[in-house]
DNA sequence: ATTTCTCCTTGAACCGTTTTAAGCAGATAT
DNA sequence: ATATCTGCTTAAAACGGTTCAAGGAGAAAT
């Protein structure tokens, strides 16, 4: 691997020359630039990163750490990041927590040990202690579809506690009197924003018509443990006619799991999802959603991680926040009594 | 942030000590061990990662390079690929081409500069131009999902050939005579490979029973595109009962324009998709695909390049060959006339 | 011919680590 | 008391760049 101090000699010039051909082009004289340019090219001559930024103290490398990966809102998400970071030239480590706390203060270590200049994170739990250790070792840091509790950081998030009303307006609106909410732990910001939000709706509900919400809460959000939750869930015979999960991944799990047990969506049971994934659309039955702008949400984020990054001392910290989207679809309908009071009136 | 002089200075030790601390702690005497130790945690010390890989020579990171992210193919893949990273302490830099040679490209200088130490790519197209320049600045490479063509590399890939005759069979056995081909370009290897498993798998077929074969190439293998491409292209009047799809993005594309058109799959066209993501499960109609190992592809392909990395003098370059298997579900059929002969017989 | 000015180029210091040879105690052997 | 050994610790030299003060060469002015 060439240095470059071969160049400098092969060149005939100093090493300053060639440092200043690479980065300050214009005070060469001509001939010099094209001199050394051409020695350059003909080496195939790259300049090495690490003494580089530990020169400049700065390498062009962000962080991205979501809990699942797999999920198509994250990977929207990232791909936003991705584009931006892409258009100034950073460049994006992703980090896949599986929803585990742990997972995730190991990757902030090993972020923070690579000296990434910015740490983008939708944090697993609601515990931002891993995050403010880092955040105290002077890597800036945003927070992704998630506001900055108290955290001196930059944040993108989306309005979940409209996106939990918006759902439960949907299916109250719809007749359904008895819901059931399959979520995550409630440690999980999302989760409890959401919840409080439907709680707020719910109290502007006059009291004699105000549904009645069961909660169960999966351990991972995952289309298999909804499949599962719902298998196991059913016999025990909850009564509910609609149901409002934490994200489009687990409304698939549960409508798989009822079309195996013949209970018919939406005619039987109404299912709400969040996230309107591009699957949603080509779904079995297709979902009924909250829609979230992931990839902007991320390509937002991006942006703000990386100006902060080029300008430190001119930034201040911002908070954007989006708004969610009802999208109706088929999974949902009129619940029964409700279609004949319907008709009625 | 804090040095390893402050951290020396302050625990009233030598550069070197502290340095042995952190990397041979087994050398120094307990008590010296342990007081730096101390001040290590007091001053939140984090070694600097461009120091220390200028020095070693060595980073930790390694770039991965895939067309497209959303699909849940890669996206399985990537996932495979960090899991197996972070056991090794590793890192990965994701990158996402959009199957653009010009950003691919781009991104490997990219990830030149950064000086990965492996990088996995999936390459977008057939040249390997790119790809070359890179080995030849002495950047590790391996293949995933595509076996190294004369490259001097790992590759970690599925019998393509074999899983498009596996698509053609299962259409020929279901008495489908006229086959649409939905792919993306030619030049993608992926689909030359399987085009010519088809073709393999034809030769081997009765010339009065072979199947006539169609072919529509889009410009890019997504939902969307063949969505447009079947409502284009149905009207011109393609005679056809069976298509075998690119990928199962395509395959779900082309179901909800049949929707659309009030054309029952698999009722009137029986529809073979390729990946068996996740979803096809859920789908519309539940897909019939040609399922490949995308987690465990990327967790090879990851485990290949960093034991690459960790030892460069005993590697020798291997080939990985994965197997594709085909699943049947709801979104083939056997054809009417089929359907009748098999009663006969 | 000498001075002044301008424009490039150069050498050296520095960034924060790792690594290795040399050094220094204290303990053991003579 | 001196020599030998052992076990840690230390100082200094890399690693490959960037940056900046200082130097040099040539042109223009006197």
């Amino acid at each position: 691997m060439a240095s470059i101090r071969d160049v400098a000699k092969e060149a005939g010039v100093s090493l300053g020359t060639v440092s200043n051909a690479i980065n300050r082009p214009e005070i060469l004289a001509p001939r010099t630039l094209r001199k050394v340019q051409k020695v350059i090219d003909e080496m195939g001559f790259v300049p090495n990163a690490s003494a580089r930024n530990l020169r400049a103290g700065r390498n062009r490398v962000i962080g991205l750490v979501v809990p699942d990966i797999s999920n198509p809102f994250f990977t929207d998400l990232a791909k936003g990041v991705n584009d931006a970071a892409f258009g100034a030239k950073y460049v994006v480590i992703l980090c896949n927590t599986d929803e585990s706390s742990e997972k995730e203060s190991q990757y902030l270590d090993v972020l923070a040990a690579q000296n990434v200049e910015g740490i983008l994170i939708t944090p697993a739990r609601d515990t931002n202690r891993a995050l403010a250790a880092v955040a105290e070792k002077g890597i800036r840091l945003a927070l992704v579809d998630r506001p900055a509790h108290g955290l001196q950081a930059c944040s993108v998030a989306v309005n979940d506690s409209y996106g939990g009303s918006l759902a439960l307006t949907h299916l109250y609106e719809l007749g359904h009197r008895n819901i059931l909410l399959l979520t995550g732990k409630e440690d999980i910001p999302q989760v409890a924003d959401r919840n409080s939000g439907i709680r707020e709706a719910l109290a502007k509900i006059p009291a004699s018509e105000r549904p009645q919400i069961t909660e169960i809460r999966l351990d991972s959000m995952s289309a298999h443990n909804a499949f599962e939750a719902i298998k196991k869930q059913i016999p025990i015979g909850i009564d509910f006619t609609g149901i409002i999960c934490g994200n489009d991944l687990i409304a698939l799990g549960a409508i798989r799991a009822f079309r195996e047990k013949n209970i018919a969506v939406p005619e039987e049971v109404s299912v709400i999802g969040y996230d309107d994934i591009d699957f949603a659309d080509s779904a079995n039955v297709p979902l009924t959603s909250i829609s979230q702008p992931a990839y902007e949400l991320g390509y937002a984020a991006a942006e703000l991680i990386i100006s902060e990054c080029e300008n430190p001392e001119r930034h201040v910290h911002q908070r954007i926040e989006f708004q969610p989207r009802l999208i109706v679809r088929s999974s949902t309908a009129p619940t029964k009594s409700h279609r004949a009071t319907l008709k009625i009136s």
